[in-house]
DNA sequence: GAATATTGTTCTGTATAATGAACAATAATA
DNA sequence: TATTATTGTTCATTATACAGAACAATATTC
């Protein structure tokens, strides 16, 4: 998948969730609409400016543009991390991890519907995914190492193998946390 | 702030952090060296071949070359649309929080009773709070900025305040990430 | 010490992205 | 119906991002 496609895909889809035509959005961003029109037929090499400009006419950040569900998963091995728990009046607390030196650690709120498998790849080294389990059954995990999980229950895995995500229950929201080191 | 002057800020301080030279990067990426010189002096405006091929070769995804200063309060509500759905798979899912250059970042499972505020006093400088509600209903916040948040919900604030929380229901849990500058 | 890489910068030719107009095709007027 | 916008596409020309070489300024080696 080249990242062409990927934007060109990117593009027209937030277009049409903002309820724009092609021309009013070449408008709006300040681009000539031969511009718009032959990015997202998958053709030519758009610079940042002319990203920006249509980011900023669709209203979202830039970064939007480039979040493609199925490849952002990354991988390395987790060593174990160290649990304390602390309780306090009416408010009890578990530290589930505490952060490395510098690493990256974006969060993500997942929705899932029981019936289907979602399939995941690996990704590069040192990513370390985090799992916790809000509402419903949820199996996931790596290949070697799929987990059934309740709520209010944790999980880390190194995701530097295929792994998958599976809804035991109806339906299920976990909060997941994708890790990379610096 | 120009996009071109993020961009230079981002890609010196991934280079670096990746403890690469501008040379190096460059042959890695397969892109002159003239070209990344002036695109880390912030001149020039580059393609997204050019910013891809520079991501790859930091192996990190491309959406990192894009954060955004952000402002420290920030609430996605359980109902908001999802920004990276893909309905075929039965997964949805929603960035709630992307990392910032070296933080760190400690995860708490935290159960409320209701009837008890808990007060937090004013953590170090600069330090960030994120909740995310799993089950119940919570009031919590910086004392100026209370949010009343239910379940799905994502509010993440300033914590170098005294800030609180209490369970609106009768028992609540949720995620508590705690947010340290490097 | 001299010799030799390696650093990041500043040039010029060339490839190409962006423009704007002309275009056909559909939708919205009267 | 004819008329008038508006849709998205395909060309020209122009502007410019990219590559590559030459460059001075450090590091690194013998």
């Amino acid at each position: 998948m080249t990242p062409v496609s990927l934007i060109a895909q990117a593009i027209q889809r937030e277009r049409t969730r903002a309820k724009m035509s092609l021309s009013a959005l070449a408008s709006q961003a300040g681009v000539a609409k031969s511009t718009l029109s032959q990015l997202e037929g998958g053709q030519g090499n758009p610079s940042l400016e002319t990203l920006w400009a249509i980011a900023s006419a669709l209203n979202i950040p830039l970064s939007f543009l480039f979040e493609t569900p199925k490849s952002d998963f990354r991988i390395i091995r987790a060593d174990e991390e160290d649990q304390l728990s602390s309780d306090l009046s009416g408010l009890s607390s578990t530290l589930l991890a505490d952060c490395p030196k510098s690493c990256r650690r974006d969060f993500y709120r997942v929705y899932l519907k029981s019936g289907s498998v979602r399939e995941a790849a690996a990704h590069t080294q040192s990513t370390v995914e985090h799992a916790f389990i809000c509402r419903g059954k949820v199996r996931l995990g790596p290949e070697d190492n799929l987990q059934e999980l309740s709520e209010g229950d944790y999980f880390r895995y190194p995701a530097d193998v295929k792994h998958s995500y599976e809804a035991l229950s109806d339906k299920a929201m976990l909060v997941l946390i994708m890790e990379n080191p610096g």
